[in-house]
DNA sequence: CGACTCACG
DNA sequence: ACGTACGTGAGTCGT
């Protein structure tokens, strides 16, 4: 008789519900949260899956089997915590109350043990499930043998069989063990073989199928090193594997009598009060008959709110949290830069949470908490806290963590990074719809301050899971603090020239209006797309070039191409150029001017863009004119504040290029920039099939243009666009490329497949971007994704080492108590001002920050230009 | 509030 | 054959 076998891993689960939910407690000082998690796991999957047999099986000892053959197995793991340990016993006794089997035996990890019995159980034609968060376990999937993972939280799983994982992974699930054999895995501390990627790695077995079969074949592998690395590395790349296969032959025997369960109702309930599982008594009394209630309570643990105005209450909380020596707040700010206050904050201590208001007495001894560096924070959206605190001479230090970052760097393409959206993501806590509504309340900021508390942990462990601690640790965490020096510091613009020149473009503007109105013979508003099409395509009869999904197109694209055909067209071209510069860049500058020190503060936004990289707004200080003249202009406004003589500005030279050329280590391209060649005409030279002395400027603008079209994710008919060529010529460009360039192409390829197997792209410091299109049946969306998955680690990349860089400049200023300031960042450049004292060295130093931001195999060059204007700076 | 246009890297 | 370049933010129109 076929059987349902659910196998449970339960050192896993036990672990994820420890990290998934917040340190709960009993009254009796007893911590259940592991407990808590797991057993609502356990009754969720008796409930779905229904299972005729069950175990679950755990770790015994840090010491198995594999470190006998490798003694650094699993040596770089934390240990357990305490909090954590304390709570395994008292799983068992979940266990045992539900009639459940628990197995482990020394020497071998619970996957050992679930691997035989899966393995034995699947040959006698089971219907095995494993239940785990272990990733490992997916090497088991067999036909009988489905992997169930748990993705966030306790609740959110996903299950996998043959089909699922090949369409996911691209391997099949036994290639798993060979793949880390290969690349092997820092968390279990498995070398691996070196100098091989997952990259390189997922090739090498997609081709060879196995190790073994790989080294067999040395000889016929593409690329020198490849070669020379797995010769000399033979026997780690077998250990690697070996410590990587989860043994299926150890001495326990399926009995499926053994695997049955009988809950025992008064037991469970007991224990249900014991830890004080409230919710939970009540599902338990449905659970043996079959239905379960999925839907999980709010955790306890934390008590209700309490607004502190004493300047003895908020003492004994300030001596608390620095006995703690953490500090987990969420502070209401009001209004942003110049004009940014603090309202009040909700600080967790004393085992509950309180809301100090900024009027309470002892508030000032709050801010001098903040400003200790000794006592870590951690809350959600630490910049404005930053600008709030500047603005009371107060500077925040100690910031450990912060839930809003870890959620962007988790994921970069959400679209709402809201504590209720996290708390529902990352914890499966649906939160009171009314929340949104109090966001300025004390009400909220102690629900805010619980919530951070909560989901905290999860968040870290899902930084470490996804490998991006350190790219948070040493890249976006120390930023924040240089952004919000950047914001409060501003830049100066000059506010009565500004002035003039909106009014002298004003004055032009009227003067092409009438001779618009003139040449179309009547009056409209030339503002709006939709009249000016009637005019130009149906009083005017002018050709139509372009439609938009609503009507004719009237961009300037498809004006240039009507240039001559009517005079109205050019003062159309002109007026749309002024226009934009005055309603935009003049006009909409002067209204952010700060009155008193006539200084504009931007906001960078550093959980916005889906590669990393920052924005700008209000103002974006990131799209000032500069192509054309008139817009240059603009430029020239801004200006050193007082106590400064220049404006400097350091960009790096092809920085996206360069990049590529470690990326994708293309011998040409590598070449290029070790001579410090102009890379465009290199790359002309080699398309074309010219010497480069020959190549002309034609010639170079097109290959400037294939340049960039293989940053973006190259195609014929995009490139032809962009410099109106055939998009059969364009595509005997790009194939002229790839076969100058192979290692490009390589490169992208890979990419490209490796989105495929992972779900996700990365960059040079690990940071991710999920393209889930990429697999997708749509010609377009998967189109996109692929395009994506070529430009992201090179955008991205570029992004990690400015960022990384800004750092470093306002880390080496500070240090050498120097005045010189960052003003913005504008993706591959920063601007300062700089007093003239400070020039030389202030060049050197940012010149030296930038270009030693990362070691790439190409050397990264920057130029520093200065000048008594933003324009100047050249 | 979406669509269009246009400013930047 | 499919129908596009990658990443942003702001002003304006019109529903």
């Amino acid at each position: 008789m076929t059987r349902r076998f659910v196998i449970v891993d339960g050192s896993s689960l036990v672990h994820r519900g420890f990290y998934a939910l917040p340190l709960l407690t009993t009254a009796g000082g007893l911590y259940t949260n592991a407990v808590y998690g797991f057993t609502t796991m356990i009754i969720k999957l008796l409930g779905e899956l229904k299972p005729d047999l069950i175990v679950v099986a755990f770790d015994k000892g840090k010491i198995t089997f594999r470190n006998d053959v490798y003694i650094e197995y699993k040596a770089h793991r934390k240990p357990t915590p305490g909090e954590l340990s304390q709570q395994f016993p008292l799983v068992k006794e979940v266990l045992q109350a539900l009639g459940i089997t628990a197995i482990e035996q020394a020497g071998y990890e619970a996957d050992d043990i679930i691997g035989t019995l899966a393995t034995k159980a699947g040959k006698m034609g089971h219907q095995v499930i494993i239940v785990t968060g272990d990733q490992d376990a997916l090497q088991l999937i067999s036909p009988n043998i489905q992997v169930m993972l748990t993705k966030k939280g306790i609740s959110d799983m996903d299950i996998y069989d043959n089909q699922a994982f090949e369409a996911k992974y691209g391997i099949t699930p036994q290639q798993q063990i060979d793949l880390k054999g290969l690349m092997g895995d820092t968390s279990d501390n498995i070398p691996g073989v070196p100098g091989i990627g997952k990259i390189t790695a997922a090739k090498l077995i997609s081709e060879y199928g196995t190790i073994e079969n790989l080294l067999e074949n040395i000889d016929h592998i593409s690329g020198k090193k490849i070669q020379e690395n797995l010769r000399n590395n033979k026997e780690i790349a077998l250990l690697s594997k070996k410590l990587a296969t989860i043994v299926c032959d150890m001495p326990i025997e399926f009995v499926a009598e053994n695997f049955t369960f009988h809950p025992d109702s008064e037991k469970v309930k007991e224990l249900c009060v014991k830890f004080e599982f409230k919710s939970l008594v009540n599902k338990i009394g449905n659970l043996f008959p079959g239905n379960v209630e999925q839907t999980l309570e709010e955790p306890e643990g934390l008590t209700d709110a309490e607004i502190v105005t004493s300047y003895d209450e908020v003492t004994e909380i300030i001596k608390q949290v620095r006995q703690v020596g953490l500090l987990e707040f969420y502070a209401i700010v009001l209004g942003r830069l110049p004009d940014i206050s603090m309202q009040g904050v909700a600080v967790i201590a004393l085992g509950k949470t309180v809301y100090i208001p900024a009027e309470a007495e002892g508030f000032r001894d709050m801010l001098l908490l903040f400003a200790d560096k000794t006592v870590m924070k951690v809350t959600h959206d630490a910049k404005i806290i930053y600008n709030a605190c500047a603005k009371m001479g107060i500077i925040l230090q100690g910031l450990v963590f912060d839930t809003v970052l870890a959620a962007y760097l988790l994921d970069p393409t959400a679209s709402d990074y809201s504590l209720a959206v996290l708390k529902e993501r990352y914890l499966g806590q649906t939160s009171n719809n009314q929340i949104g509504k109090m966001l300025k309340e004390p009400i909220f900021a102690v629900w805010a301050a619980q919530t951070i508390h909560g989901i905290y942990p999860t968040l870290k462990q899902g930084l470490v899971d996804n490998e991006l601690d350190q790219l948070f640790d040493e890249v976006e965490l120390p930023l924040v603090e240089v952004l919000a020096a950047v914001e409060n510091h501003g830049i100066q613009v000059n506010a009565e020239d500004l002035k003039v020149m909106s009014d002298d473009l004003g004055a032009k503007i009227e003067v092409l209006l009438s001779n618009i109105y003139q040449c179309a013979g009547e009056r409209f508003n030339v503002n709006s797309p939709k009249q000016l099409g009637v005019i130009l395509f149906e009083k005017l009869n002018l050709p139509v070039i372009k439609k938009t999904k609503t009507g004719y197109s009237t961009d300037v694209e498809v004006l240039e191409k009507l240039i001559g055909q009517h005079d109205v067209i050019d003062k159309l071209v002109e007026y749309r150029m002024l226009t934009k510069l005055k309603s935009t860049y003049l006009d909409g500058l002067a209204a952010l001017i700060c009155h008193n020190t006539g200084r504009i503060h931007t906001t960078f936004n550093q959980m916005v863009t889906a590669t990393g990289r920052l924005s700008s707004s209000e103002p974006n200080l990131q799209n000032i004119p500069i192509r054309t003249e008139a817009g240059r202009r603009i430029r020239e406004l801004f200006v050193p504040g007082e106590g400064y003589d220049y404006i400097m500005s350091a960009d790096y030279s092809q920085i996206e290029l360069r990049i590529l050329a470690d990326m994708s280590s293309d011998a040409n391209l590598i070449e290029s920039f070790a001579q410090r060649q102009d890379v465009h005409t290199r790359t002309a030279a080699e398309v074309f099939e010219v010497p480069m002395s020959e190549v002309t400027a034609e010639l170079r603008s097109r290959a400037k243009a294939v340049n960039f079209g293989i940053v973006y994710g190259i195609s014929d008919y995009g490139l032809s666009r962009d410099i109106g060529v055939s998009r059969k010529e364009a595509g005997q460009y790009i194939n002229n490329y790839f076969i100058k360039y192979h290692g490009v192409k390589e490169f992208i390829d890979n990419v490209v497949k490796e989105a495929r197997r992972q779900g996700y792209v990365t960059t040079l410091f690990g940071r991710r971007r999920y393209l889930p299109d990429i697999n997708s049946s749509n010609f377009n969306l998967r189109s996109f994704a692929e395009r994506t998955a070529m430009n992201t680690p090179i955008q991205g990349t570029a992004a990690d080492i400015i960022k990384k860089a800004m750092i470093d400049v306002h880390n080496a200023l500070q240090n050498k108590k120097l005045h010189s300031r960052i003003l913005l960042q504008v993706h591959d450049e920063l601007i300062l001002e700089v007093p003239q004292y400070e020039v030389e060295q202030v060049a050197n130093i940012v010149k030296q920050a930038m270009e030693q931001s990362a070691n790439l195999q190409v050397p990264l060059v920057v130029d520093v230009k200065i000048g008594k204007n933003w324009a100047g700076a050249k």
